[in-house]
RNA sequence: GGUCUGUUCGUCUAUCGGUUAGGACGCAAGAUUUUCAUUCUUGAAAGAGGGGUUCGACUCCCCUACGGACUACCA
């Protein structure tokens, strides 16, 4: 059986947005599942639009996804160099076959009369005009130097019709395909040659990629066929949208894995989410470890359609992750947020309480900000419909809550929970409205990582007093 | 404009001719809870429109509408 071989070749003009990394994870998780192997290429033949250090963030992000390759140009393989700009030679020695059978020509047209052919609506189909160039001429402009491209020769009349393992089977007259530019004058090649001769030569089985390239996919069979080499199978992926209208770019900096995981989401709950958006699995599951996204992915599972990015339901699977790390882990990643706090604070037990309460370690500030600054809380939040508080009631209780707490020796949850619990009782007021009451005079907040009585404990019981006191003083005037 | 392509709840999606059109996120309402958060229950929420084919269509075909991609010496 013939070995399943996917890529992933991106070109390094950039951050990796989810599209990528999607395409990227598929071919991963095809080449996997069927015990293949899964190659990174670097389509660098853009000289123009190289980036620094955009390579680096490739592999950084395949590492931190945990996609390994098993091919590519930090770690080898019989098929390298991995990087095209390395393989021009290998280029320009397939352009000669292609020119010696006909199926591409030089052209030595200027920029000027290219755009000359452009029509009223904006358009420009080349004329092929240079395919009528004799020999002599050829030569003679080849000697003199003059600028020029090698173009692909498609033929004018017939269908080209392949079948595409997602959207199926698609027709095309060739006399819509352009003679698409092979070799550019810098003696690069354009992405239309370049992937067609090293996907063959690196044995690629299936072709997995955007689906901007469907409609060019016509052109590189055609290439295919002159060459006589075998076509691969195609996978073209639909887009991930940003909204309806528009596709993730690299504008959208959100979209971006490494600006995810700055914002404190889980690599893991990245990959689950995107391996999601546009795969199902056939079941209901909504988990997944990369393992199990191996095992259970399948092309069939892709869907034709475009999905829009939902960031919502990241945090919701982001969540699921945190809640289900070891403790100690969590303190690990969410050791960088704690770093400001004042040294009274119990950092482990913050932390136990930080776990089940948030979605992205990014929450995490905003969930402290009780600690550092209280005076001058919204002295309404007493008042609160769901558990059926009031101001009158606020004025009443808390003078009590004070003398209980002053008494109070042991200054832990179960004994301040039984005190507090106690006090319900003689004053007759539900525990939900006396520890909603508690809370917000300790904290000032409507949402805290804590009940009252734990804020009690984290707090201490001077700090408690001290803000219970001032809650009680601006209930006077 | 031309070519290719897509269209089920707000969002991700299931359904491969026969279902009360299912699940998830989010939202709303209730309940439980050692208070915040959880958890649980319930609810609102969808087949773009029009023609066919068929006993029967979200599912197959055609048209229209509306998206998207391509139409570069970018990939």
């Amino acid at each position: 059986m013939k070995e399943i071989r996917t890529r992933f070749a991106p070109s390094p003009t950039g951050f990796m947005h989810t599209g990528n990394l999607r395409t990227a994870l598929y071919a991963y998780l095809f080449a996997k599942k069927n015990n293949g192997k899964f190659i990174l290429r670097i389509e660098d033949t853009d000289r123009e639009r190289l980036i620094e250090n955009a390579v680096e963030t490739v592999y950084n992000t395949l590492k931190l996804a945990g996609l390994q390759h098993n091919e590519g140009p930090d770690c080898g393989g019989d098929c390298g160099p991995y990087v095209q700009s390395e393989r021009k030679l290998i280029y320009a020695e397939y352009a000669q076959k292609l020119l010696d059978s006909g199926d591409a020509y030089y052209c030595f047209c200027t920029k000027e009369r290219l755009e000359s052919l452009t029509d009223e609506s904006g358009n420009r189909r080349y004329d092929k005009h240079c395919l009528h160039l004799s020999k002599e001429e050829i030569t003679k402009n080849l000697a003199d130097g003059i600028p020029c491209v090698i173009r692909q020769n498609v033929p004018t009349t017939g269908v080209s019709s392949f079948n595409d393992l997602v959207f199926g089977e698609i027709s095309v007259e060739n006399r819509e395909l352009h003679d698409n530019v092979l070799i550019k004058s810098d003696g690069y090649p354009t992405y239309n040659f370049a992937n067609v001769v090293d996907d063959h030569l690196m044995r690629i089985s299936h072709v997995f990629r955007g689906m901007e390239y469907l409609s060019s996919t016509p052109n590189y069979n055609l290439l295919y066929n002159a060459f006589g080499w075998e076509i691969p199978e195609y996978v073209h992926l639909p887009h991930i949208m940003r909204d309806k209208q528009h596709k993730l770019s690299k504008r959208y900096g959100d979209a971006n894995f490494e600006d995810f995981l700055e914002k404190g989401f889980l690599p893991e709950a990245i990959i689950n989410y995107v391996a999601l958006l546009g795969w199902n699995p056939k079941n209901d599951c909504e988990k997944f470890t990369l393992a199990g996204l191996t095992e259970a992915f399948d092309i069939a599972g892709i869907s034709k359609s475009a999905a829009v990015f939902d960031e919502i339901k990241l945090r919701w699977l982001n969540s699921q992750y945190i809640q289900e790390m070891p403790v100690e882990e969590f303190g690990r990643l969410a050791e960088s947020y704690l770093e400001k706090l004042p040294a009274t604070i119990d950092k482990q037990l913050l932390i136990k309480m930080l776990q089940p309460r948030i979605s992205v370690f990014s929450d995490i500030p905003e969930k402290l900000v009780f600690i550092t600054s209280f005076e001058g809380y919204d002295i309404n939040l007493l008042e609160n419909k769901n558990s059926k508080t009031t101001i009158e009631m606020a004025q009443n209780i808390l003078p009590e809550v004070i003398t209980l707490s002053e008494n109070t020796t042991v200054w832990e949850n179960d004994a301040l929970f039984e005190a507090y619990n106690s006090l319900t009782e003689r004053l007759g007021v539900k525990r939900k409205q006396l520890l909603w009451l508690v809370r917000i005079a300790l904290t000032g907040q409507a949402s805290t990582p804590c009940g009252a009585t734990e804020a009690c404990v984290l707090l201490g019981k001077e700090e408690s007093l001290r803000r219970l006191r001032y809650s009680a003083s601006r209930l006077k005037g």
